[in-house]
DNA sequence: TTCGAGACCTAGAACGTTACAGGTGTGTGG
DNA sequence: CCACACACCTGTAACGTTCTAGGTCTCGAA
């Protein structure tokens, strides 16, 4: 309503010259009123922010972006059902506002590759990209890199033209086997990621621990979903040789894991300890009260912006690529992880010390 | 690697005119192969994909769109931490992909309003919005729908320029509590959405049913967060009152729910019935099993890109707006809700009938 | 009076693409 | 031999913006 004039309704949307027009001055001053740039008199910007206000006009992106040589865009591809992703998203909202980009989403779904949301961002003429836990081979991402300053996060990949983002896996893993050791435990198994990122570097970590403890590695393929938790614990519940702890590759399939041990009778923490991977918003509240390997997401988020941005600053040789920045894990102990059952230690429920994090590195900035 | 040549390394992107230059054709040859539009040789078609592919050409939606009258985009705002909204994200890519429109996301987050995610989308000269649970005032969304064909999608409001696509929330809190009330129930409390969108529509089914049967409602405010079903079930339990039913506005605000009750104590079913909203991915899931009313996200999805393509093909006319399509809520009956406690029914533990849902219409397509 | 320095403003050329209005040929029917 | 259709191709003008290189004032100092 109130939309202003120029006779019948479907009109096309007001561009800068219907703006220069109706205010009587160029389309150039317009355009300096519109970016807030000098070279403008007062009377004449007043006069002109109100005439585009009255006419709906909204400077066209496009046509700007295609005029200057730069965008300001960032591109991030990442996949719409991880909640860990949302976390990520959320955080390079913010730290891209800060350094004075725009962001531009595409999104990874069931029905929509790497490739194609790839694609749509260069297509887009995004500046950099920030790619989300890629799945990807690193072939690929290197022809990705090739074109454009390219930061991966969450996934370890080594490659000269790639900046990476990460949480110490591995270490994160260990944290999690050092703590059901402590806790009596020795049979302890691993529901991997299969393919997904970061999955090799965990399923590592889980080697090195479990043998620098002398205790023998028993990895169970999984993935990233609650799906492949739960198909994975159907498995193992089958097989016989239950283990007393179960490390899952994140959170989501940890809920999986869960859902199957429960829905079978099998009680936890008090037979059988579950750990998950990420701290997914969920994972604290009862009755999951999930032990986890906390990842630092506004950190991470914050950071790969700083790369992409520093990239692009310092003409490629400001954050040299090749090298990954590693983000300190945080183990969080809730109630899925306590004393193994069998053991000839006595009594001593399930142990939740502190419900909080060792004071390791980086303080985590919850919101 | 191997991205061509033209001298120095950071060359700027290729463009049609680089690659009609080395094709030895006219950029205008190249834009119709490059669109696979008739009247190239299959020689020459072949050629040109073979240079562009070697150049590593992409080419830029910004120029295209703004060369021809349509953009062929449909914009999305959307709020990144809602699980359901990734649900519909999902289904309104593929539902897009389908009508041959792409899709342009615009994420609603803790430091990013509405406002800007719309902006933003009218920058980006999207032709038609799929607003999700938007919560900014009437008004403001009439002044967007006045400029762009508008699809609410979860939101009921009543304009006659905006498309709605909901789910019958009213209808589906009112199976809510039948379903308590067939157990036992009678002390039937609501944690409302507040502000939320849907909030009012399932406040007032929530009174509705209540008042129908003979029952006092009895209303405590909420959101659509986990902290906020906290919040409300803290005051609850420090009320006295107890009540034996807690109908929370979604899955999230349940989850929280569930949460403190877990904390204090509670028994959930055998004290407590808790029932949440969306059946959320993670709501079907033990141990959390949530009993809750399930919103088709994919079909809901589907509708709203159909109305919006609807509305841009048929210039306006084919889609009437201003009525709302309503979808069908089916009530999934889990492990969180149960015969009233203290009723005179004797035994009779946790109630669930099937684990299935009453054939009440639309098929949902879980998949 | 003349000059220079600001302050303000504008014309016109890009940016990379597609639409439009022709241009060639080559073959085919009269 | 001419016309005409057809397949294929190209030059040029947009699209809406910003950038560059000016232009015109006004004012104060030389």
């Amino acid at each position: 309503m109130s939309r202003g004039d120029e006779g019948a309704g479907r009109s096309r949307r007001p561009t800068l010259a219907d703006v220069a027009r109706r205010a009587g001055v160029s389309t150039a001053l317009v355009s300096l009123v519109m970016r807030d740039a000098p070279g403008a008199s007062p009377a004449n910007r007043e006069r002109v922010l109100r005439i585009a206000q009255e006419l709906g006009y909204v400077p066209d992106s496009r046509a700007r972006a295609l005029r200057q040589e730069r965008s300001r865009l960032l591109g991030v591809m990442f996949e719409i059902q991880q909640p860990f992703h949302a976390d990520l998203v959320e955080g390079i909202h913010a730290a891209a506002e800060v350094a004075g980009y725009d962001v531009v989403l595409s999104a990874v779904t069931e029905t929509r590759g790497e490739d194609r949301a790839v694609r749509t961002l260069l297509a887009d003429r995004c500046e950099a990209l920030l790619l989300l836990g890629p799945r990807s081979s690193k072939e690929w991402l290197a022809g990705v890199a090739a074109r454009l300053p390219t930061v991966v996060v969450s996934r370890g990949i080594r490659h000269a033209d790639i900046n990476v983002i990460r949480t110490a896996d591995a270490k994160g893993i260990g944290l999690a086997v050092d703590h059901l050791v402590e806790l009596g435990h020795s049979r302890i198994l691993h529901v991997d990621g299969s393919d997904a990122s970061g999955a090799d570097q965990r399923r590592r970590g889980y080697r090195t621990a479990m043998n620098r403890l002398g205790l023998t590695p028993r990895i169970v393929p999984g993935g990233n979903t609650e799906e492949s938790g739960r198909r994975a614990t159907t498995g193992i519940l089958a097989a016989g040789d239950r283990p007393t702890g179960i490390l899952a590759f994140n959170d989501r399939c940890a809920t999986g894991v869960l859902d199957v041990l429960h829905r079978a009778g099998v009680q936890v923490p008090e037979e059988v300890s579950v750990v998950g991977f990420d701290d997914t918003h969920l994972a604290g509240f009862s009755p999951i009260d999930l032990t986890t390997v906390r990842q630092d997401a506004p950190l991470m988020a914050r950071l790969a912006v700083e790369q992409a941005v520093g990239r692009l600053l310092a003409g490629e040789h400001a954050v040299p690529p090749g090298r990954s920045v590693v983000v300190p894990p945080v183990l969080v102990v809730r109630r899925t992880t306590a004393r193994v059952p069998d053991t000839g230690t006595p009594g001593a429920g399930p142990g939740h010390p502190t419900e909080g994090l060792p004071a390791t590195g980086t303080g985590t900035h919850h919101r």
